[in-house]
DNA sequence: TTCATTTTGAGAATGAATATCACTATAGGA
DNA sequence: TCCTATAGTGATATTCATTCTCAAAATGAA
């Protein structure tokens, strides 16, 4: 396994802007009302860290954006806010968990995972329409062959980031 | 999290044949080999444990079907096998690791995992063409706007197995 | 058989994730 | 505004999959 998560890596992050913002944690408001839930400075911090980074980022990555919220805050609220599909757990390809945005939130359409083998660095990636119409037809035969129920899929394509690639050519 | 992982599904696994069998033993203890690594009994326990199982093994189930095979030996021996290349962790759905065959050594071709996000059971599922043709393409698409390598995908197809939905309709 | 090397396996250590619980903050009624 | 019930916080303890340690056992070569 790898050593610390690394945060070596500069996608180009496209901040929200202030009404954007403002969206956003009205958004997350409703959806923690429903579940009669209290959006607190603590949550607002962590989904603020979220937005920020703009990608699937491990609970270091978040400590440290969210400025220091406490490790068993965090592990709390990100779990109270993935019950209120607020955050989404991504399973690492390292042993590390990580968490995003509900892509209904982020911004973003429907969209999968690259990682990088070497760092454990993830970022964010569009579907394709073939490809999404390729999944579908998959997720039918399967339904079929096994009677397994598809309501969902995990696509992480697996690679080397350009910064793990300059640092092997040495 | 989910208690402890359930092998409560029953899968056609396909029996492999004696004939087919040496032939898998073989051809690990070549790969074995090229690394100045043995064949042991502990090894070859859990390679037949792994072909019989013929789906994603979690250590329990493994340590299991490869009658007691101790678990630190169960472990090491997979993090060797894995270096190998003759054994592929699969990352759990749940929180569990799950160990496989490699695919040139299993009999099946590139396939994909079928995950039941009740009992976290994973099945295998053959790959489309149409599939792969849409997963390369994305792949292309990445490595020109990211400039991130891809070399390989992992995809889980996300639902529920048969007896999760006979037994949720109760 | 002997020796050097590898493998084993029982138990200890590690560390991410979760649970505990006294304390604090908040909402809403009086 | 003051109370009080309820929810949230955070330092700490616990859990548990996985890895590490190391003395003993197994293996292969000479």
């Amino acid at each position: 396994m790898g050593s610390a998560p690394g945060s070596g890596y500069a996608d180009q992050v496209v901040r929200p802007s202030p009404a954007e913002d403002r969206e956003l944690h009205g958004q997350v408001a409703l959806l923690l009302s429903t579940r009669d839930q209290r959006y607190t400075a603590q949550r607002r911090q962590i989904v603020r860290a979220l937005a920020k980074l703009g990608r699937p980022a491990t609970i270091g990555e978040l400590v440290e954006a969210a400025n220091g919220v406490p490790l068993s805050t965090a592990y709390r609220n990100l779990s109270i806010l993935g019950e209120a599909n607020v955050v989404r757990r991504v399973g690492g390809a390292d042993g590390f968990t990580r968490f995003e945005l509900a892509e209904q939130l982020s911004g973003q359409h429907h969209h999968h995972h690259v990682v990088c083998e070497s760092c454990g660095l993830v970022i964010d990636a569009a579907a394709s329409p073939a490809l999404e119409a390729a999944l579908a037809e998959t997720a039918r035969a399967i339904a079929k062959a096994n009677g397994f129920d598809v309501t969902e899929h995990r696509l992480e394509l697996v690679g080397r980031c350009t910064s793990c690639r300059d640092a092997a050519a040495s």
